[in-house]
RNA sequence: GCGCUCGUAGCUCAAUGGAUAGAGCAUCUGACUACGGAUCAGAAGGUUAGGGGUUCGAGUCCCUUCGAGCGCGCCA
C-alpha cells in the first residue's frame, strides 16, 4: 500500500442535525442539490470568512450542466428549504452564502450546552483501533526522540477513545534481541541488581559500559553471545536476570509517563518478547503464501515496487542468513496478532518519519499475505524531528541526545517559575501542582500544535508564553473564565440550562465558533492531526478574548444579559477544558 | 544514483481544490486607574523557493529545476 501520512479516513460517523452546522446545513442543502442537478451531488459546504458558511457546489455543477455557476446556484436557493435555519444568498461566481438564523444558532447552543459530550458525535461504526506509539528500550535512558511519539500517540488514544472506539494502547518496548547477551552478562558481572542500575543511576551508563566490553573483550562477546541463545531459549536464570532489568525499566518508563500524564501503563506494554514465539510462525505463513524467496542466504520478501541503490528489487528481510529474526519479522507478527487476536481493524503506527519506508514495505507483505484485507488497514501516523533554535536536530552541546527526563524537569521547574511570578499568591503546594500543568502542558502542546508530519522548533520561551497558540493562552483563558463564577458567587452547573446570550457580533461569534467543536474533533481523528484541534482551540480563545472584553459580564445592564453571558462563558471554559483533555493537558481552575 | 518528506510575512506556524493566502511573536499606532493588562483595537509586513501544466478556480494536484532533511539487505 501507499505511504499514508494520515488521509485515510476512520469511517463515516453519523449525521445527527444537532452539532456541527456546516453538517446541518449540507444535509438541508442536499435535495435542492439533488433535484437541480438530477442525481445527488455534494454542495461542498466550508467554512466562510463572508458568511457563517459557504457551499460550492454549484460551480463545478454549472461546468457538468454547461450553465452559468450563478443561474445554477440560484436555482439551488430557491429549491433549498431551510428558512428555518438560515438565510442563503447567492455571491461572487457562484458561491451560497449562508447565514444562520439566530434561533438556530440559539436552538443549537441549548442542546450543546446540555450535552456532555459538548456536541461531539460518537463514532457510528466504532472500531478496534491499536495505537502502537511510544517504544521506548530497555536499559536505555528515554530521550527528545520518544517525546512525540508519546504525546501524539496519547493524544490519538484519547481523541478516538472520545469518539467510542474501542481502543487498544500498545507500548512496543525493546526488550529482546541480541543486545540482552551483553546486558545480562554486565549485569552478572556487577554483581548489581537491575533496580539500582536503571533507577539509581544512569541507564545509558550501564548500557555503554556492556557495549565498550562487547566491543573490547573477545570472552565477554562469546559469552553474551551464549546469553542470548539460552535467553531465546527461556532458561529459567537468564529469564530471571532479563526479568531484572525489564522489570526495573519498565518502573522507570512508568516514572515518566505519569509525570508526562500520559495513559500508557504496565498493562499496555506489548514488547517484542511478546511476539518471539510467533516469529516462526510468520515465516511458515509467508513460505504457506508462496512469497519467501531466499537472497543472498536470507529468508526475504520481494514487495514490488521498492529498489536499493543499484536498482535492484528491494527485500523485506524476515529471517537473517544465520537464521535469526529481525524487527521485520516481529512487526509482521503484530500485524498478525493485532488482526487476528484483538480483533483489530484500524492499526496506528506513531512512528518518525524515516521509518516510511521500512513501514510501508510490512504493510506491503502483510496485506499480500492476507493478513490485512479490509476494512482492516494500517496508518503510519508519521511524524517529523524535533529541531534546536538552530533548526538542526535537538542535542545536547557534546552531541548526546537530550534525556527526557531533563525535559520534563526543566518544563516543570519553569511552570512553576513562572505561576510563582505571575500568581505569588497561591500556596505553596498549588504553586507546584499548577505549575507542573502548564509546564507539561506548554510541552506537550509545542509538540502538537504543528503539522506533525513537518519537523518543529523547540522553544521554551515560546512555548512557554502567555501570549500566542500556547498552551498557557489555553489555560489562562479556562482560569479567567473560572474565576469570573468564583467572583460571581456563581456555580457553572447553575447557568447550564439558561439559554446563552447572543446580543452582540461577538458573542454569535462565540457561539458559532462553540458549535464547530465536533467538527474540530472529527476532522482531527479523520486525519490523525492534534494539530487540527490546537488551532480551533486558539480561536475559540481568541473568540473568547474579544466577547470578553466587549460584552460585560458581572457588569452586564440586567440579570439576564448576565446569567445569559455566564452560559456562554461556561460553555466556553467547558470546551476549553474537554479540548485540552483530549490532547492530554490540564486545565487547572486558577493559575 | 533511486525513493520519501519538507520549502508560505523578519521569526514561529495555519490554510478539506474555492472569493482579497490567515494567526501569533517581534515592530509601529491607539484604547483603559482595568469583570485577573497574563488585555483589546488597528497598521505595516507575501511573486506561497523558481519554471511549466491540469482546472471555471492551485499554496494545495501533475511535471520539472533548486534548496534542506531523511531512507535505501541481514541494527531496531
Amino acid at each position: 500500500m501507499a505511504i499514508e501520512s494520515g488521509r485515510a479516513s476512520v469511517g463515516r460517523y453519523d449525521r445527527k442535525p444537532m452539532a456541527d452546522p456546516l453538517v446541518s446545513v449540507a444535509r438541508l442543502l442536499a435535495p435542492a442539490f439533488e433535484q437541480v442537478a438530477g442525481r445527488a451531488v455534494d454542495p461542498v459546504v466550508r467554512p466562510s470568512d463572508r458568511a457563517d458558511a459557504q457551499a460550492n457546489g454549484a460551480l463545478a455543477l454549472a461546468k457538468e450542466l454547461g450553465r452559468s455557476p450563478r443561474d445554477v446556484a440560484a436555482d439551488v436557493v430557491a429549491a433549498a428549504d431551510l428558512a428555518a435555519v438560515a438565510t442563503l444568498e447567492v455571491a461572487g461566481p457562484g458561491f451560497i452564502n449562508v447565514t444562520f438564523t439566530d434561533a438556530f444558532v440559539a436552538e443549537q447552543l441549548a442542546e450543546t450546552a446540555a450535552d456532555p459530550r459538548l456536541g461531539v458525535r460518537t463514532a457510528e461504526h466504532p472500531e478496534t483501533v491499536v495505537v502502537d506509539y511510544s517504544a521506548p528500550n530497555v536499559a536505555k535512558e528515554m530521550h527528545v526522540g520518544h517525546l512525540r511519539t508519546t504525546v501524539i500517540g496519547d493524544s490519538i488514544v484519547r481523541l478516538f477513545e472520545f469518539l467510542g472506539h474501542r481502543v487498544i494502547r500498545e507500548n512496543h518496548i525493546g526488550d529482546w534481541g541480541t543486545p540482552f547477551g551483553m546486558l545480562i552478562e554486565h549485569l552478572i558481572d556487577e554483581g548489581a541488581d537491575g533496580t539500582s542500575i536503571i533507577v539509581n543511576d544512569d541507564p545509558n551508563v550501564f548500557y555503554q559500559a556492556a557495549r565498550a566490553k562487547f566491543d573490547g573483550d573477545d570472552g565477554f562477546k562469546a559469552r553474551a553471545r551464549d546469553r542470548v541463545v539460552k535467553l531465546q531459549a527461556h532458561d529459567p536464570d537468564t529469564i530471571a536476570l532479563w526479568r531484572q532489568l525489564v522489570d526495573a525499566s519498565t518502573a522507570y518508563f512508568n516514572t515518566v509517563y505519569r509525570q508526562l500524564g500520559v495513559l500508557l501503563t504496565d498493562d499496555d506494554l506489548m514488547g517484542e518478547s511478546a511476539y518471539h514465539d510467533l516469529l516462526p510462525s510468520v515465516i511458515e505463513r509467508l513460505g504457506a503464501a508462496g512469497l519467501l524467496q531466499q537472497s543472498d542466504g536470507a529468508d526475504v520478501v520481494f514487495p514490488p515496487g521498492y529498489t536499493n541503490r543499484d536498482g535492484d528489487p528491494l527485500p523485506l528481510i524476515v529471517q537473517k542468513g544465520h537464521g535469526g529474526f529481525n524487527y521485520a519479522t516481529s512487526d509482521l507478527a503484530c500485524v498478525i496478532d493485532r488482526v487476528e487476536r484483538l480483533g483489530a481493524t484500524l492499526l496506528l503506527y506513531v512512528v518518525g518519519a524515516p521509518q516510511a519506508q521500512h513501514l510501508s514495505m510490512v504493510f506491503d507483505v502483510a496485506t499480500k499475505a492476507g493478513w490485512l484485507q479490509p476494512p482492516a488497514r494500517a496508518v503510519h501516523v508519521a511524524f517529523g524531528n524535533m529541531l534546536g533554535s538552530d533548526r538542526k536536530m535537538f542535542k545536547t552541546r557534546s552531541g548526546e541526545a537530550v534525556k527526557l527526563q531533563a525535559l520534563i524537569t526543566e518544563a516543570i521547574d519553569r511552570g512553576t517559575a513562572s505561576v510563582a511570578d505571575k500568581n505569588p499568591d497561591l500556596p505553596l503546594a498549588e504553586r507546584e501542582r499548577v505549575g507542573r500543568m502548564i509546564g507539561i502542558g506548554a510541552m506537550k502542546y509545542a509538540d502538537l500544535s504543528t503539522d506533525r508530519i513537518r519537523d518543529y522548533v523547540f522553544d521554551w520561551d515560546r512555548m512557554l508564553a502567555f501570549e500566542g497558540n500556547t498552551a498557557p493562552y489555553l489555560q489562562y483563558a479556562h482560569a479567567r473564565i473560572r474565576s469570573i463564577f468564583r467572583r460571581a458567587g456563581v456555580e457553572p452547573a447553575a447557568v447550564r440550562a439558561l439559554a446563552p446570550s447572543l446580543a452582540s457580533p461577538e458573542e454569535r461569534q462565540l457561539a458559532l465558533r462553540l458549535l464547530s467543536f465536533d467538527g474540530a474533533v472529527q476532522e482531527t481523528a479523520e486525519r490523525y492531526t492534534p494539530h487540527r484541534l490546537c488551532t480551533y482551540l486558539f480561536d475559540l480563545a481568541q473568540d473568547f478574548s474579544a466577547f470578553y472584553e466587549a460584552c460585560p459580564v458581572l457588569k452586564a445592564e440586567t440579570d439576564d444579559l448576565k446569567l445569559g453571558r455566564l452560559a456562554l462563558a461556561d460553555l466556553t471554559a467547558r470546551v476549553l477544558a474537554q479540548g485540552l483533555s483530549l490532547l492530554g493537558i490540564d486545565a487547572p481552575e486558577q493559575m
